[in-house]
DNA sequence: TCTTGACCTAAAGTATACTTGAACAAATAG
DNA sequence: CTATTTGTTCAAGTATACTTTAGGTCAAGA
């Protein structure tokens, strides 16, 4: 018989498909607060279960764990997003997204443009020099050194 | 004097505005390859330049080291792209930055459509019901397990 | 001659998002 | 009561894209 207080980290990872892993990591990344029973293993209610799909539907728009903490830290904790937070929030996550679509059509757009031009130079191509990169897909730092490239090429 | 049959780490990096640590990496990824000087130290050609130029570029679009190379090695080595070249690549590119812009429209319309709802139901959200997910932004593996979730949520 | 600067290699560090493995405790089934 | 399953922690591994560090070589200038 279950006890009802409290999912178990099993029952969460097949109601969710999330491995138990990936639901350790996501508490250790303060995304979700489990208590603990008496023997020390984590009990989760339904409010988690809540948060961790809006994790994973969230990353599926493309948001980092960071961005989707920062959205889940703005509700109490333990409860679940409701109606009017989740139309909040995906008001915002909406912005995020039209912002990134003009960044890549404006791109597209210059890609255009250079396509019979071919000169690829770090001087004078307009594909280079555009503070609206593309958002990177990889991860790690780039440009630290902050220098900008001397223009002769 | 300079020597001129070949650029020195240091002058190619003061033209490309890369660190010597990132061009040297980009050789060991085989997207540039400098030959030696008698005493071992790297020399780099203008097509070497040029190449670093073109991987510069692309990054910018968004899109991998491993994509690039890809392109790269459609090059004779030590080539400098050409102007047909580049159309061609260009236009590769073009088709790819299409396919990830309708994907993302696709997804912001249904986020759209999800804002008066608020379900976040595994089973029923048609946010995470979708197969055209966003490229994810962050690197590492994911649903290695290929479980799907218990759709009972 | 000594120092400085540019170069070299190889290994380890950084960030994101997790997984995997080792070693052990507790709950459940037969 | 024992075997199996499920759970726990902590450390290390994976992929991408590099940087940083450590330790050493080589050539030119003071």
């Amino acid at each position: 018989m279950l006890k009802r207080n409290g999912l178990s980290i099993g029952q969460v990872s097949k109601r969710t498909g999330l491995a138990d892993s990936a639901i350790r990591f996501y508490e250790e990344q303060g995304l979700i607060h489990p208590w603990r029973n008496d023997t020390g293993q984590r009990r989760f209610d339904r409010a988690d279960v809540r948060r961790l799909s809006f994790v994973m539907i969230a990353q599926g728009l493309g948001f980092t764990l960071s961005e989707i903490r920062a959205e889940l830290t703005k509700l109490p904790e333990h409860r679940t997003p409701t109606k009017a937070d989740w139309s909040r929030i995906s008001r915002s996550f909406q912005k995020d997204l039209d912002r990134r679509i003009a960044q890549m059509q404006a791109l597209r757009d210059r890609l255009d443009g250079c396509i019979g031009c071919g000169c690829l130079s770090l001087a004078k191509c307009r594909l280079y020099n555009q503070d609206d990169r593309a958002a990177r897909r990889g991860a790690g730092p780039r440009f630290l050194m902050g220098d900008t490239p001397e223009l002769n090429e």
